[in-house]
DNA sequence: ATGAAAGCGCTAACAC
DNA sequence: GTGTTAGCGCTTTCAT
């Protein structure tokens, strides 16, 4: 009863009494063909319960119909939100997507762009991890690549979405200096591979660069509003759990006087209120805290917490357009900003005078 | 310079002196061929940047090397959890995967399976929103089909991999109890369509299933505990945000001599929390909160969130090994059921004889 | 060990 | 409008 393979596009050819030409026409709706024929095929597809297969059509067009996206994890809700949008996207477009995590790898990366061209995929929409992966060469056999979020800079002619995140700094920077504030911790993200708690040293690395937009925001924002910059309120961690706990603690422990963090990251962020709840410290009473990334738990914190929104899903879309459909007008005038929201909630206060007394002590790892 | 199109099988056959059978064995590892011409062969291939199609390999092989999978939704943490695991099982068998997502809609569901079906992935990993799409079809023409996170009553012979939310119930309402707690509220998801905020009707309805295991862990929990089960304090909600909100607050309000609520879903337990905060009530104090899914800001949350954790990327991981390797042993004594695991954390407390005065009255829409 | 040739399922000229 | 035919890039007998 149940062939034992699935039917092609001869089997309902001959079931339908025409040639396989229009059968394919029939499906792949080119050319014309008269009503009744088209019943014919359709009633006879539809008894051997036939469907096209991609890999004939694919190695005939040559193309899979299917795009790749290579994100650094895809638990990360930045992340995640960015994948939803390339897949609303691609939806439209009628594209299917093979998703896959790089974890920051880029020999991992690499891997997977080889893996992608093989597919023969029409394109890739990557939030990069390194130079490591042959881009250029992935750009010309498929039709083109894509960066999301982050760039590299040592191949500039790829085209990007990015988020404003300067711009994102800057609303923060603002705001927190608008309410009183002068000592402002930086808790950044460190690339790959520096040492961890060290001040950066404020050039950009090879990977990424996002991380380094984001801390000459900050100190940009303070000089325009001439306030005084200190360096050693600058800390750059790995966003990693543990080094990012560490990160914070240390910039907490050792300058008491600080009187509100900015974190460049939901992760960073996270170590800040977990640090400052460790730390006793009232939030924004003692210390006021805000971040880059309005991820949701910032919402159900006790206070929710003031973030930058920044537009994973606008993003991952606007990607995947350029990717798509504006082929023509990729790469031109540098990468697509798309803007930030500073959302306010209850985690900034005005500067009070100083910490209350016994509070920001070491009392807890 | 750059060839317009990029080298084929045939090219490089021509470039090493040798048959494309010779080039074909060198890159499938498939038969025997000497070093040297390996060597001739590896050569001409880096010359010429050669990268075998795996459309023409798929053609011929009959399968893309590719599995679908298929999520609710890529942004919630649960399932992204679960793709991360599969992600992570698929890279170490050398497949691909291509992800969708499918929002709850059975039509949209089916859609996807059918693109999949189209695209011959090797086999197909679903978190099943409902009966609309041809599971069984899928199964026939990709080599099989297997279900994560829920399964569909009426197609029992599809092999799944679940987490014990039975169990994971049972260990939440019996710590409550162990409390000292007796009127439990329980907020459980509805079956998309049902009227929300009415008690369920205690029978699985058509789609998932889960939420029934849930709600029927609870209740048989609860009478083998001989405390005393109260309809009204078991509420069905869809999970969609303000949903939740609504008969989280409804629950709350009508029946303000609630000590403790279990929300069957992270969806339910932000609502029950943010519900809580607006009715002022002190958490555990006024009321003890815990849910199913310990998803991250279950920790940030203030109090943070006693919850039951559910092993997401174990259960991707065990559905892709499943689907891929252990095909033989698939499907044999039922689902395979994955443990779940207790997280106590501070939003339960020790019963208290009454809510505050004043307190748990609406303040806040 | 290696080459020639026959498809895998499909689309796109090109005839009629 | 519809059928015929020639590949798309690869794997795989089957000879050699």
């Amino acid at each position: 009863m149940t062939p034992a393979r699935s039917a092609t596009i001869k089997d309902v050819a001959a079931a339908a009494g025409v040639g396989i030409a229009t059968v394919s026409r029939v499906f792949s709706g080119t050319g014309s063909v008269s009503a009744a024929t088209r019943e014919r095929v359709l009633a006879a597809a539809r008894e051997l319960d036939y469907r096209p297969s991609a890999l004939g059509r694919g190695l005939k067009l040559r193309r899979s119909g299917g795009i790749g996206l290579i994100v650094p994890d895809v638990t990360d809700p930045f992340c995640a939100d960015l994948v939803a949008g390339v897949l609303a996207c691609a939806r439209t477009l009628g594209e299917h997507v093979i998703v896959d995590a790089a974890h920051g790898d880029p020999a991992r990366e690499a891997e997977i762009v080889d893996r992608l061209v093989e597919q023969r995929v029409d394109g890739v929409i990557a939030v990069p991890a390194g130079e490591d992966a042959d881009w250029r060469a992935a750009a010309r056999v498929c039709s083109s690549v894509v960066f999301a979020d982050r760039v590299l800079p040592r191949l500039p002619e790829i085209p990007a979405v990015l988020a404003d995140d300067a711009g994102g700094v800057r609303s923060l920077v603002e705001y927190l200096v608008g309410l009183g504030h002068r000592r402002i911790g930086f808790l950044g993200a460190a690339p790959p591979g520096a040492p961890s708690g060290a001040a950066s040293t404020g050039r950009d690395g090879p990977p990424g660069a996002s991380w380094g937009v984001r801390e000459r925001a900050f100190r940009d924002t303070l000089a325009q509003l001439r306030v005084p910059l200190e360096e050693d309120l600058i800390v750059a961690a790995r966003s990693a759990g543990d080094a990012a706990y560490a990160a914070a603690a240390g910039l907490l422990q050792r300058r008491a006087d600080v009187t509100a963090v900015l974190a460049a990251g939901h992760l960073l962020g996270e170590a800040a209120v977990l640090v400052a709840r460790g730390l006793d410290l009232r939030v924004p009473a003692d210390v006021s805290i805000a971040m880059v990334d309005d991820v949701a738990w910032a919402e159900l914190c006790d206070p929710p917490l003031t973030a930058v929104a920044r537009p994973a899903r606008d993003i991952g879309y606007r990607a995947c357009e350029l990717l798509l459909r504006d082929r023509a007008r990729r790469g031109r005038g540098g990468p697509v900003l798309l803007p930030t929201e500073l959302v306010v909630r209850g985690s900034c206060g005005p500067l009070r005078t100083a910490r209350a007394p016994g509070r920001g002590t070491a009392r807890h790892a």
